[in-house]
DNA sequence: TTTATAGTTGACTAATTTAGTCGGGTTTCT
DNA sequence: AGAAACCCGACTAAATTAGTCAACTATAAA
């Protein structure tokens, strides 16, 4: 999985379809206006969502998107992998076990390895209904130890 | 907290350090040798480190770099936030309350505030000795629901 | 049947970020 | 003195992101 910008228009969309709650499908431009994103690049967004089987899509005058599924049964996760696809660049793809001749190299590979589960089970566990009803804090403490100040996260570029 | 190669680098750095568990200091040349990462990109990372108090250097002829505090007091987060440092040009910074005129514009805010405070628990749960001990494996859950396979997780650009 | 609406596709581009490189210093130990 | 190492800042090439644009197709209402 990929955490970048698009991930978060994407589930944003997603969520704006959502709290529309209405059986008639949802336009992009209307996502659009009321989400400050561009209209061309949501339909980037929303022909892979489409393609991951997340909406449905009605054309004709009164069309738009649909979710394809109840909001409680869609998973964030599913919405990201849906968008960020995955390029195997890594240098070290193989198991955790030996990883590119032992030594050195791989000492932080079971990190970054096991941040990125906690990051993909915190994403599969809250659905998209669990957004738009706002049942999300709470899931982790809510300051670390050292008693630093909170700021946003940030994944690839900029929030 | 932003997340790219260039914190893994440092960690992967700090930990190949850690591993040499001696009193005299590790060179950059060193490091960039067994970790792969050129010598030049390792000083601008290492100053850094060294401006937020996480490494020691030492000068002349055998000279280096040492942890500036046992392996053990290191916490992940802390080496991540030392070179990643943060732009705040976040469209939606403030408390997660309103948000840019309530509206749908931040039904997602929580969710990735919640997640940013996930990422920063568990790395700021980890220390340095845990690395390289292996003793990361296991926080979280093997699988996530689902049953899909779970793969790599990457961070900004590649991993 | 025409016409407007809306989705679909793919190519293209500008801006930003990342991951470095390079060259010249300065300090410190032998 | 001289070598080894750190220190600093400017520069750059590649990759990625975010977004634009234009042409095309399908649908439904008038």
């Amino acid at each position: 999985m990929k955490l970048t910008t698009k991930g978060r228009y994407a589930v944003q969309a997603m969520a704006d379809i959502a709290a529309a709650r209405g059986a008639e499908p949802v336009s992009l431009p209307e996502i659009a206006d009321r989400q400050g994103i561009s209209a061309g690049y949501l339909e980037q967004l929303f022909a892979k969502l489409r393609r991951a089987g997340l909406v449905d899509s009605v054309r004709g005058v009164a069309g738009g998107y649909r979710l394809a599924r109840p909001a409680g049964a869609i998973r964030i996760g599913e919405i990201v992998d849906a968008v960020d696809e995955e390029i195997h660049t890594t240098a070290c793809h193989g198991a955790a076990a030996g990883c590119q001749g032992a030594g050195a190299r791989c000492l932080t590979h079971d990190l970054w390895d096991e941040l990125g589960r906690h990051i993909e089970l915190f994403l599969s566990t809250v659905s998209l209904e669990d957004v738009i009803d706002k049942r999300v804090i709470g899931t982790a403490a809510v300051n670390a130890p050292g008693g630093r100040h909170q700021d946003d996260w940030k994944p690839g570029a900029e929030v």
